[in-house]
RNA sequence: GUGGUUUUAGCUCAGUUGGUUAGAGCGCCUGAUUGUGGUUCAGGAGGUCGUGGGUUCGAGCCCCAUAUUCCACCCCA
Protein backbone atom coordinates (compact mmCIF):
# COMPACT_ATOMS: atom_id res chain seq x y z
CA UNK A 1 0.00 0.00 0.00
CA UNK A 2 1.51 3.39 -0.92
CA UNK A 3 1.15 6.33 0.78
CA UNK A 4 -2.10 8.34 0.11
CA UNK A 5 -2.12 11.52 -1.29
CA UNK A 6 -3.87 14.13 -2.70
CA UNK A 7 -4.60 15.24 -6.60
CA UNK A 8 -2.87 18.47 -7.29
CA UNK A 9 -4.35 22.10 -5.88
CA UNK A 10 -6.59 20.20 -3.74
CA UNK A 11 -6.51 20.72 0.05
CA UNK A 12 -8.48 19.04 3.09
CA UNK A 13 -9.66 20.90 5.74
CA UNK A 14 -8.98 20.74 9.38
CA UNK A 15 -11.01 21.61 12.43
CA UNK A 16 -9.25 24.61 13.01
CA UNK A 17 -9.40 25.51 9.76
CA UNK A 18 -12.68 24.50 9.19
CA UNK A 19 -13.84 26.95 12.25
CA UNK A 20 -12.25 30.12 10.47
CA UNK A 21 -13.50 29.03 6.95
CA UNK A 22 -17.23 29.04 8.31
CA UNK A 23 -16.22 32.53 10.32
CA UNK A 24 -15.47 33.78 6.45
CA UNK A 25 -19.08 32.40 5.10
CA UNK A 26 -21.02 33.30 8.00
CA UNK A 27 -19.75 36.78 7.47
CA UNK A 28 -20.73 37.43 3.85
CA UNK A 29 -23.47 35.57 4.11
CA UNK A 30 -25.03 37.58 6.80
CA UNK A 31 -23.96 40.63 4.60
CA UNK A 32 -25.73 39.20 1.40
CA UNK A 33 -28.54 38.52 3.19
CA UNK A 34 -28.82 41.72 4.64
CA UNK A 35 -29.56 43.19 1.43
CA UNK A 36 -31.91 40.93 0.13
CA UNK A 37 -30.09 38.02 -1.26
CA UNK A 38 -31.33 34.39 -0.90
CA UNK A 39 -29.81 31.24 -0.94
CA UNK A 40 -29.54 28.47 -3.31
CA UNK A 41 -27.31 25.38 -4.08
CA UNK A 42 -26.87 23.63 -7.83
CA UNK A 43 -24.90 20.53 -8.37
CA UNK A 44 -21.22 19.82 -8.47
CA UNK A 45 -21.83 18.70 -12.30
CA UNK A 46 -23.69 19.81 -14.99
CA UNK A 47 -24.10 18.99 -18.60
CA UNK A 48 -20.84 19.51 -20.60
CA UNK A 49 -22.62 21.55 -22.85
CA UNK A 50 -24.10 23.93 -20.74
CA UNK A 51 -20.70 24.88 -19.49
CA UNK A 52 -18.70 24.62 -22.75
CA UNK A 53 -18.42 28.10 -25.05
CA UNK A 54 -19.00 30.68 -21.89
CA UNK A 55 -15.57 31.59 -20.77
CA UNK A 56 -13.66 31.46 -23.68
CA UNK A 57 -11.32 29.38 -25.39
CA UNK A 58 -8.86 29.44 -22.60
CA UNK A 59 -11.36 29.04 -20.06
CA UNK A 60 -12.97 26.22 -22.31
CA UNK A 61 -9.70 24.12 -21.81
CA UNK A 62 -9.45 24.57 -18.03
CA UNK A 63 -13.19 22.40 -17.29
CA UNK A 64 -12.78 19.70 -15.56
CA UNK A 65 -14.70 17.02 -17.87
CA UNK A 66 -16.25 13.72 -16.00
CA UNK A 67 -15.97 10.36 -17.77
CA UNK A 68 -19.05 8.64 -19.27
CA UNK A 69 -19.64 5.37 -17.51
CA UNK A 70 -19.54 2.04 -19.32
CA UNK A 71 -17.96 1.57 -22.53
CA UNK A 72 -17.54 4.63 -23.48
CA UNK A 73 -14.82 4.14 -25.59
CA UNK A 74 -16.34 1.24 -27.77
CA UNK A 75 -19.45 3.75 -28.76
CA UNK A 76 -16.85 6.38 -30.41
CA UNK A 77 -16.72 6.40 -33.80
CA UNK A 78 -13.56 4.53 -35.53
CA UNK A 79 -12.65 7.36 -37.46
CA UNK A 80 -12.77 9.80 -34.86
CA UNK A 81 -10.76 7.03 -32.74
CA UNK A 82 -7.71 6.83 -35.10
CA UNK A 83 -7.63 10.14 -35.50
CA UNK A 84 -6.67 10.61 -32.16
CA UNK A 85 -8.21 14.64 -31.81
CA UNK A 86 -8.66 15.11 -28.34
CA UNK A 87 -11.09 17.63 -29.13
CA UNK A 88 -13.44 16.09 -31.47
CA UNK A 89 -13.12 13.19 -29.13
CA UNK A 90 -14.60 14.71 -25.69
CA UNK A 91 -17.59 15.12 -26.60
CA UNK A 92 -18.42 11.56 -27.05
CA UNK A 93 -16.84 10.47 -23.73
CA UNK A 94 -17.51 12.74 -21.89
CA UNK A 95 -20.96 14.72 -21.51
CA UNK A 96 -20.40 15.96 -17.57
CA UNK A 97 -18.46 18.03 -16.14
CA UNK A 98 -17.54 20.04 -13.25
CA UNK A 99 -19.15 23.36 -12.46
CA UNK A 100 -16.06 26.43 -13.17
CA UNK A 101 -18.12 29.10 -11.74
CA UNK A 102 -21.51 29.97 -9.90
CA UNK A 103 -22.42 32.36 -12.68
CA UNK A 104 -23.19 29.84 -15.92
CA UNK A 105 -25.02 27.37 -13.38
CA UNK A 106 -27.26 30.04 -12.13
CA UNK A 107 -28.05 31.51 -15.73
CA UNK A 108 -29.05 27.62 -16.04
CA UNK A 109 -31.06 27.70 -12.96
CA UNK A 110 -32.70 30.55 -14.10
CA UNK A 111 -33.48 29.35 -17.45
CA UNK A 112 -35.28 26.51 -16.36
CA UNK A 113 -37.19 27.64 -13.29
CA UNK A 114 -38.61 31.01 -15.09
CA UNK A 115 -41.54 30.57 -14.06
CA UNK A 116 -41.72 29.88 -10.60
CA UNK A 117 -39.38 32.67 -10.03
CA UNK A 118 -40.18 36.24 -9.16
CA UNK A 119 -38.38 39.18 -10.87
CA UNK A 120 -35.68 40.59 -9.90
CA UNK A 121 -34.39 37.58 -8.38
CA UNK A 122 -31.90 38.40 -6.22
CA UNK A 123 -29.58 34.63 -5.02
CA UNK A 124 -26.48 34.40 -3.39
CA UNK A 125 -24.36 30.81 -3.67
CA UNK A 126 -21.80 29.55 -1.98
CA UNK A 127 -19.77 26.42 -3.22
CA UNK A 128 -16.70 24.73 -4.55
CA UNK A 129 -15.82 25.27 -8.01
CA UNK A 130 -12.91 23.46 -10.11
CA UNK A 131 -10.76 24.47 -12.66
CA UNK A 132 -7.77 22.80 -14.21
CA UNK A 133 -5.28 24.87 -13.64
CA UNK A 134 -1.99 24.77 -12.53
CA UNK A 135 -1.38 25.77 -9.21
CA UNK A 136 0.27 28.83 -7.77
CA UNK A 137 -0.15 31.24 -4.97
CA UNK A 138 -3.66 32.26 -3.82
CA UNK A 139 -4.70 29.34 -6.80
CA UNK A 140 -6.55 26.31 -6.27
CA UNK A 141 -7.82 23.60 -8.43
CA UNK A 142 -10.90 23.31 -6.00
CA UNK A 143 -12.37 26.56 -4.33
CA UNK A 144 -15.11 28.01 -2.93
CA UNK A 145 -16.74 30.85 -4.54
CA UNK A 146 -19.07 33.74 -2.26
CA UNK A 147 -22.00 34.58 -5.04
CA UNK A 148 -24.41 37.10 -4.99
CA UNK A 149 -26.33 38.09 -8.83
CA UNK A 150 -29.37 39.76 -9.42
CA UNK A 151 -31.15 39.35 -12.96
CA UNK A 152 -34.44 40.95 -13.96
CA UNK A 153 -33.42 44.36 -12.76
CA UNK A 154 -31.84 47.18 -14.77
CA UNK A 155 -31.08 49.68 -12.14
CA UNK A 156 -27.79 51.05 -11.33
CA UNK A 157 -29.09 50.66 -7.93
CA UNK A 158 -27.89 47.08 -7.73
CA UNK A 159 -24.17 47.71 -8.97
CA UNK A 160 -23.56 50.30 -6.20
CA UNK A 161 -25.78 48.08 -3.29
CA UNK A 162 -22.63 45.32 -4.38
CA UNK A 163 -20.39 47.93 -3.53
CA UNK A 164 -21.54 48.87 -0.45
CA UNK A 165 -21.75 44.77 0.31
CA UNK A 166 -18.19 44.62 -0.55
CA UNK A 167 -17.06 47.06 1.67
CA UNK A 168 -19.39 46.01 4.57
CA UNK A 169 -18.45 42.56 4.06
CA UNK A 170 -14.51 42.85 4.24
CA UNK A 171 -14.32 45.72 6.61
CA UNK A 172 -16.51 43.00 8.68
CA UNK A 173 -14.18 40.70 8.29
CA UNK A 174 -11.10 42.78 9.20
CA UNK A 175 -9.60 44.16 6.19
CA UNK A 176 -8.51 48.25 6.64
CA UNK A 177 -6.96 48.57 3.25
CA UNK A 178 -8.78 47.48 0.17
CA UNK A 179 -9.83 48.81 -3.37
CA UNK A 180 -12.67 48.37 -5.16
CA UNK A 181 -11.98 48.88 -8.71
CA UNK A 182 -15.13 49.85 -10.77
CA UNK A 183 -14.85 50.11 -14.80
CA UNK A 184 -17.77 49.85 -17.54
CA UNK A 185 -17.36 47.70 -20.23
CA UNK A 186 -18.97 50.20 -22.61
CA UNK A 187 -16.03 52.87 -22.05
CA UNK A 188 -13.90 50.21 -23.16
CA UNK A 189 -15.88 49.42 -26.02
CA UNK A 190 -16.37 53.23 -27.01
CA UNK A 191 -12.37 54.02 -26.81
CA UNK A 192 -11.78 51.32 -29.26
CA UNK A 193 -14.52 53.16 -31.38
CA UNK A 194 -13.24 56.18 -31.02
CA UNK A 195 -9.43 54.58 -32.04
CA UNK A 196 -11.34 52.77 -35.17
CA UNK A 197 -10.89 49.28 -33.92
CA UNK A 198 -13.65 48.34 -31.89
CA UNK A 199 -12.84 44.58 -33.46
CA UNK A 200 -9.55 44.70 -31.17
CA UNK A 201 -11.29 45.45 -28.22
CA UNK A 202 -10.49 41.90 -26.33
CA UNK A 203 -6.78 42.69 -27.29
CA UNK A 204 -6.72 46.15 -26.30
CA UNK A 205 -8.92 45.69 -22.83
CA UNK A 206 -6.19 42.28 -22.70
CA UNK A 207 -3.39 44.54 -22.84
CA UNK A 208 -3.79 47.41 -21.48
CA UNK A 209 -5.20 45.15 -17.65
CA UNK A 210 -1.13 44.67 -17.23
CA UNK A 211 -0.60 48.20 -16.82
CA UNK A 212 -0.05 47.94 -13.22
CA UNK A 213 2.61 44.78 -13.96
CA UNK A 214 4.13 45.55 -16.93
CA UNK A 215 4.08 49.22 -17.09
CA UNK A 216 3.44 51.56 -20.22
CA UNK A 217 6.28 50.30 -22.53
CA UNK A 218 5.25 46.77 -21.78
CA UNK A 219 1.59 47.88 -22.72
CA UNK A 220 2.95 49.68 -25.66
CA UNK A 221 4.57 46.46 -27.24
CA UNK A 222 2.01 44.25 -26.49
CA UNK A 223 -0.78 46.67 -28.48
CA UNK A 224 1.67 46.76 -31.48
CA UNK A 225 1.77 42.80 -30.90
CA UNK A 226 -2.00 42.41 -31.46
CA UNK A 227 -2.08 44.77 -34.33
CA UNK A 228 -2.63 48.41 -32.96
CA UNK A 229 -0.18 51.44 -34.80
CA UNK A 230 1.76 53.62 -33.17
CA UNK A 231 -0.97 56.05 -34.27
CA UNK A 232 -3.27 54.10 -32.17
CA UNK A 233 -1.16 53.93 -29.31
CA UNK A 234 -0.63 58.19 -29.09
CA UNK A 235 -4.66 58.52 -28.85
CA UNK A 236 -4.50 55.98 -26.26
CA UNK A 237 -2.05 56.79 -24.20
CA UNK A 238 -4.39 60.25 -22.01
CA UNK A 239 -6.82 57.44 -21.49
CA UNK A 240 -4.85 54.48 -20.33
CA UNK A 241 -2.43 57.00 -18.24
CA UNK A 242 -5.84 58.43 -16.78
CA UNK A 243 -5.21 59.54 -13.26
CA UNK A 244 -6.44 62.09 -10.43
CA UNK A 245 -9.79 61.57 -8.58
CA UNK A 246 -12.73 59.76 -9.91
CA UNK A 247 -14.63 63.18 -10.80
CA UNK A 248 -11.47 63.74 -12.86
CA UNK A 249 -10.87 60.82 -14.50
CA UNK A 250 -14.74 61.07 -15.69
CA UNK A 251 -14.26 65.01 -16.96
CA UNK A 252 -10.95 63.53 -19.40
CA UNK A 253 -13.31 60.91 -20.52
CA UNK A 254 -15.98 62.80 -21.23
CA UNK A 255 -13.71 64.78 -23.46
CA UNK A 256 -12.13 61.92 -25.07
CA UNK A 257 -15.41 60.02 -25.59
CA UNK A 258 -17.24 62.80 -26.64
CA UNK A 259 -18.14 61.03 -30.23
CA UNK A 260 -19.08 57.90 -28.73
CA UNK A 261 -22.52 57.75 -27.92
CA UNK A 262 -22.02 54.19 -26.40
CA UNK A 263 -18.57 55.77 -24.29
CA UNK A 264 -20.83 58.26 -22.73
CA UNK A 265 -23.39 55.74 -21.94
CA UNK A 266 -20.63 53.91 -19.93
CA UNK A 267 -19.39 56.68 -18.51
CA UNK A 268 -23.04 58.10 -17.75
CA UNK A 269 -23.51 54.87 -15.77
CA UNK A 270 -20.79 55.02 -13.70
CA UNK A 271 -21.83 58.45 -12.71
CA UNK A 272 -25.09 57.10 -12.13
CA UNK A 273 -23.54 54.53 -9.67
CA UNK A 274 -21.23 57.05 -7.43
CA UNK A 275 -24.36 58.84 -7.20
CA UNK A 276 -26.30 55.89 -5.40
CA UNK A 277 -23.26 54.86 -3.54
CA UNK A 278 -22.59 58.58 -2.19
CA UNK A 279 -26.38 58.51 -0.91
CA UNK A 280 -26.70 55.50 0.45
CA UNK A 281 -23.84 56.18 2.73
CA UNK A 282 -25.13 60.17 3.36
CA UNK A 283 -25.69 58.79 6.91
CA UNK A 284 -22.63 56.75 7.40
CA UNK A 285 -19.59 58.25 9.47
CA UNK A 286 -17.06 56.96 7.07
CA UNK A 287 -17.77 57.50 3.24
CA UNK A 288 -16.86 54.88 0.65
CA UNK A 289 -13.16 56.12 -0.06
CA UNK A 290 -12.36 52.58 -1.16
CA UNK A 291 -13.94 52.86 -4.59
CA UNK A 292 -12.01 53.92 -7.69
CA UNK A 293 -12.72 54.12 -11.29
CA UNK A 294 -9.64 52.43 -12.64
CA UNK A 295 -10.05 52.34 -16.95
CA UNK A 296 -7.55 49.61 -17.10
CA UNK A 297 -9.38 47.17 -15.29
CA UNK A 298 -10.64 44.74 -17.69
CA UNK A 299 -11.52 41.09 -16.81
CA UNK A 300 -11.49 38.18 -18.79
CA UNK A 301 -15.03 37.12 -19.01
CA UNK A 302 -16.80 37.07 -22.24
CA UNK A 303 -20.15 38.08 -20.96
CA UNK A 304 -20.10 41.69 -18.81
CA UNK A 305 -21.49 44.31 -21.04
CA UNK A 306 -22.06 47.31 -18.21
CA UNK A 307 -20.01 47.40 -15.14
CA UNK A 308 -17.25 45.41 -14.01
CA UNK A 309 -15.70 44.95 -10.55
CA UNK A 310 -12.61 43.72 -9.08
CA UNK A 311 -11.63 43.91 -5.11
CA UNK A 312 -7.96 44.04 -4.38
CA UNK A 313 -6.35 44.24 -0.89
CA UNK A 314 -3.32 46.38 -0.50
CA UNK A 315 -2.46 45.17 2.54
CA UNK A 316 -0.75 41.57 0.56
CA UNK A 317 0.52 40.69 -2.59
CA UNK A 318 -2.00 38.65 -3.68
CA UNK A 319 -4.39 38.72 -7.35
CA UNK A 320 -7.78 40.21 -6.98
CA UNK A 321 -10.12 38.77 -4.23
CA UNK A 322 -13.48 39.42 -5.72
CA UNK A 323 -15.12 40.02 -9.13
CA UNK A 324 -18.04 40.92 -10.84
CA UNK A 325 -20.04 42.99 -13.29
CA UNK A 326 -23.47 43.45 -15.41
CA UNK A 327 -24.00 40.58 -18.37
CA UNK A 328 -26.91 41.72 -20.52
CA UNK A 329 -27.56 38.49 -22.23
CA UNK A 330 -26.09 35.37 -20.11
CA UNK A 331 -29.61 33.60 -20.27
CA UNK A 332 -29.41 34.46 -23.89
CA UNK A 333 -27.40 31.40 -24.57
CA UNK A 334 -29.63 29.44 -22.76
CA UNK A 335 -33.19 30.47 -24.89
CA UNK A 336 -34.23 33.23 -22.49
CA UNK A 337 -33.42 36.10 -24.12
CA UNK A 338 -33.16 40.12 -22.97
CA UNK A 339 -32.54 39.45 -19.48
CA UNK A 340 -30.54 41.42 -17.66
CA UNK A 341 -28.34 40.60 -14.54
CA UNK A 342 -25.76 41.48 -12.37
CA UNK A 343 -23.00 39.93 -9.94
CA UNK A 344 -20.25 39.76 -7.77
CA UNK A 345 -17.86 36.80 -6.21
CA UNK A 346 -15.99 36.61 -3.37
CA UNK A 347 -12.91 34.19 -3.46
CA UNK A 348 -13.11 32.77 -0.13
CA UNK A 349 -9.96 30.91 -0.06
CA UNK A 350 -7.84 33.83 -1.18
CA UNK A 351 -9.45 35.76 1.83
CA UNK A 352 -8.79 33.33 3.69
CA UNK A 353 -4.83 33.36 2.92
CA UNK A 354 -4.75 37.17 3.45
CA UNK A 355 -6.22 37.08 6.94
CA UNK A 356 -4.37 34.19 7.75
CA UNK A 357 -1.29 36.32 6.82
CA UNK A 358 -2.49 39.66 8.69
CA UNK A 359 -3.34 37.34 11.42
CA UNK A 360 -6.98 38.82 11.40
CA UNK A 361 -8.96 35.76 12.63
CA UNK A 362 -10.50 36.24 15.71
CA UNK A 363 -9.22 33.84 18.93
CA UNK A 364 -11.57 31.31 18.56
CA UNK A 365 -14.94 32.33 19.83
CA UNK A 366 -14.30 28.79 21.71
CA UNK A 367 -17.12 26.67 19.55
CA UNK A 368 -16.11 23.79 20.95
CA UNK A 369 -16.41 21.51 24.34
CA UNK A 370 -17.00 23.38 27.09
CA UNK A 371 -16.68 20.60 29.88
CA UNK A 372 -14.84 16.94 30.06
CA UNK A 373 -16.03 14.69 32.55
CA UNK A 374 -13.07 12.44 33.76
CA UNK A 375 -13.35 8.25 33.68
CA UNK A 376 -11.65 6.70 36.32
CA UNK A 377 -13.81 3.47 36.37
CA UNK A 378 -16.74 1.84 35.67
CA UNK A 379 -18.34 3.30 38.34
CA UNK A 380 -17.78 6.68 37.87
CA UNK A 381 -18.63 6.16 34.55
CA UNK A 382 -22.04 4.83 35.11
CA UNK A 383 -22.22 7.57 37.41
CA UNK A 384 -21.07 9.94 35.15
CA UNK A 385 -23.61 9.34 32.22
CA UNK A 386 -27.14 11.40 33.89
CA UNK A 387 -24.61 14.72 34.54
CA UNK A 388 -23.21 14.60 30.82
CA UNK A 389 -27.25 14.27 29.45
CA UNK A 390 -27.87 16.82 32.50
CA UNK A 391 -25.76 19.07 31.06
CA UNK A 392 -26.10 18.72 27.57
CA UNK A 393 -29.93 19.11 28.27
CA UNK A 394 -28.70 22.74 28.43
CA UNK A 395 -27.16 23.04 25.63
CA UNK A 396 -23.63 22.88 27.61
CA UNK A 397 -20.88 21.11 24.88
CA UNK A 398 -19.99 18.28 27.37
CA UNK A 399 -18.41 15.14 27.00
CA UNK A 400 -17.12 12.25 28.89
CA UNK A 401 -13.66 10.54 28.25
CA UNK A 402 -14.76 7.63 26.63
CA UNK A 403 -12.44 5.13 28.52
CA UNK A 404 -10.61 5.40 32.06
CA UNK A 405 -7.34 6.23 31.79
CA UNK A 406 -4.71 7.44 33.65
CA UNK A 407 -6.16 11.58 34.74
CA UNK A 408 -2.86 13.08 33.37
CA UNK A 409 -4.02 11.86 29.76
CA UNK A 410 -7.53 12.82 29.92
CA UNK A 411 -6.36 16.43 31.07
CA UNK A 412 -3.56 16.27 28.50
CA UNK A 413 -6.65 15.81 26.36
CA UNK A 414 -9.01 18.63 27.91
CA UNK A 415 -5.73 20.65 27.29
CA UNK A 416 -5.07 19.88 23.94
CA UNK A 417 -8.72 20.35 23.19
CA UNK A 418 -8.87 23.91 25.04
CA UNK A 419 -11.67 22.39 26.63
CA UNK A 420 -11.85 25.02 29.86
CA UNK A 421 -13.43 22.55 32.03
CA UNK A 422 -13.23 19.68 33.40
CA UNK A 423 -15.21 17.59 36.31
CA UNK A 424 -13.53 15.05 38.33
CA UNK A 425 -15.35 11.88 39.48
CA UNK A 426 -14.26 9.56 41.83
CA UNK A 427 -15.18 7.78 45.13
CA UNK A 428 -15.04 11.08 47.45
CA UNK A 429 -17.35 12.38 45.09
CA UNK A 430 -19.51 9.95 44.08
CA UNK A 431 -20.32 9.64 48.07
CA UNK A 432 -20.50 13.19 49.18
CA UNK A 433 -22.54 14.17 45.87
CA UNK A 434 -20.29 16.90 45.47
CA UNK A 435 -18.30 17.00 42.03
CA UNK A 436 -14.98 18.87 41.27
CA UNK A 437 -15.14 21.28 38.85
CA UNK A 438 -11.65 22.08 37.88
CA UNK A 439 -10.59 25.50 35.90
CA UNK A 440 -8.09 24.59 33.32
CA UNK A 441 -7.06 27.62 33.11
CA UNK A 442 -6.63 29.26 36.36
CA UNK A 443 -6.28 25.48 37.52
CA UNK A 444 -8.82 26.17 40.87
CA UNK A 445 -11.15 23.56 41.99
CA UNK A 446 -13.88 23.69 43.53
CA UNK A 447 -16.65 21.39 45.40
CA UNK A 448 -19.86 21.74 43.79
CA UNK A 449 -23.21 19.86 43.21
CA UNK A 450 -24.11 19.28 39.49
CA UNK A 451 -27.05 21.97 39.69
CA UNK A 452 -24.21 24.54 40.91
CA UNK A 453 -22.23 23.50 38.23
CA UNK A 454 -24.86 23.78 35.42
CA UNK A 455 -25.77 27.07 36.90
CA UNK A 456 -22.16 28.19 36.46
CA UNK A 457 -21.46 26.96 33.25
CA UNK A 458 -24.50 27.69 31.14
CA UNK A 459 -23.84 31.35 32.27
C1' G B 1 0.06 24.88 -22.27
C1' U B 2 5.60 27.19 -21.18
C1' G B 3 9.85 27.93 -17.73
C1' G B 4 12.01 27.19 -12.96
C1' U B 5 11.77 24.92 -8.01
C1' U B 6 10.67 21.31 -4.04
C1' U B 7 10.25 16.21 -1.98
C1' U B 8 14.81 12.78 3.84
C1' A B 9 11.02 10.60 11.03
C1' G B 10 4.14 12.77 12.64
C1' C B 11 6.03 18.32 11.62
C1' U B 12 10.17 21.86 10.25
C1' C B 13 14.69 20.82 8.22
C1' A B 14 20.49 19.20 8.23
C1' G B 15 23.14 15.39 5.54
C1' U B 16 30.60 17.19 3.10
C1' U B 17 34.09 14.69 -3.40
C1' G B 18 29.46 8.81 -4.24
C1' G B 19 31.86 5.16 1.10
C1' U B 20 30.52 1.48 7.71
C1' U B 21 24.66 1.41 11.41
C1' A B 22 21.05 8.50 7.69
C1' G B 23 20.91 13.02 12.03
C1' A B 24 18.79 17.56 14.88
C1' G B 25 14.80 20.45 16.92
C1' C B 26 9.76 20.13 17.85
C1' G B 27 5.87 16.58 18.52
C1' C B 28 4.58 11.52 20.25
C1' C B 29 5.00 7.33 24.01
C1' U B 30 6.83 5.72 29.06
C1' G B 31 8.53 7.02 33.88
C1' A B 32 9.82 10.63 37.99
C1' U B 33 3.94 11.91 39.97
C1' U B 34 -0.88 4.26 41.85
C1' G B 35 -6.39 11.24 41.30
C1' U B 36 -4.19 16.54 38.39
C1' G B 37 -2.68 19.24 32.15
C1' G B 38 0.04 23.40 30.01
C1' U B 39 6.87 23.82 33.17
C1' U B 40 11.14 20.53 34.26
C1' C B 41 14.15 15.98 34.23
C1' A B 42 15.27 10.82 32.53
C1' G B 43 14.37 7.10 29.01
C1' G B 44 12.00 5.19 24.41
C1' A B 45 9.59 4.34 19.73
C1' G B 46 9.50 6.09 14.93
C1' G B 47 12.93 6.08 7.94
C1' U B 48 11.86 1.26 1.37
C1' C B 49 15.53 9.05 1.77
C1' G B 50 8.29 10.78 -3.32
C1' U B 51 7.89 6.56 -7.00
C1' G B 52 9.97 3.51 -11.08
C1' G B 53 14.20 2.53 -13.91
C1' G B 54 19.63 3.25 -14.84
C1' U B 55 25.15 4.12 -13.87
C1' U B 56 28.58 2.11 -10.01
C1' C B 57 32.21 -2.66 -6.14
C1' G B 58 29.01 0.88 -3.49
C1' A B 59 23.62 5.95 -4.49
C1' G B 60 19.94 10.19 0.19
C1' C B 61 23.83 12.41 -3.19
C1' C B 62 25.01 11.16 -10.33
C1' C B 63 21.60 10.11 -15.03
C1' C B 64 16.46 9.23 -17.21
C1' A B 65 11.22 9.01 -16.54
C1' U B 66 7.00 10.08 -13.55
C1' A B 67 4.20 12.16 -9.50
C1' U B 68 4.11 16.13 -6.08
C1' U B 69 5.20 21.27 -3.67
C1' C B 70 6.02 26.19 -4.40
C1' C B 71 6.86 30.28 -7.94
C1' A B 72 6.56 33.05 -12.61
C1' C B 73 4.20 33.35 -17.62
C1' C B 74 -0.68 32.53 -20.08
C1' C B 75 -5.12 33.09 -17.78
C1' C B 76 -7.79 33.86 -13.41
C1' A B 77 -10.90 33.82 -7.54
Amino acid sequence: MSKPSLPKGTRDFSPVEMVKRNYIFETIKKVFRKYGYAEIQTPSMENLATLTGKYGDEGDKLIFKILNSGDFLGKVDEQLLAARNSQLTTSQVSEKALRYDLTVPFARYVVMHQNEISFPFKRFQIQPVWRADRPQKGRYREFYQCDADVVGSASLLNEAEFVLIYREALINLGLKDFTIKINNRKILSGIAEIIGKPELIVDMTVAIDKLDKIGFEGVTNELIERGFTQADIDQLKPVILLEGSNAEKLESLKQVLATSTLGLKGIEEIETVFNYVSRLTTHNLQPVTQLELDITLARGLNYYTGCIFEVKTNEVAMGSIGGGGRYDDLTGMFGLKDLTGVGISFGADRIYDVLEELSLFPVSAAQGTKVLISNFDAAAEVYALPILQQLRSHDIAAELYPAAAKLKKQLGYADDKKIPYVILIGEDEMKSGKLTLKDMQSGAQQQLAIAEIVGQLAG
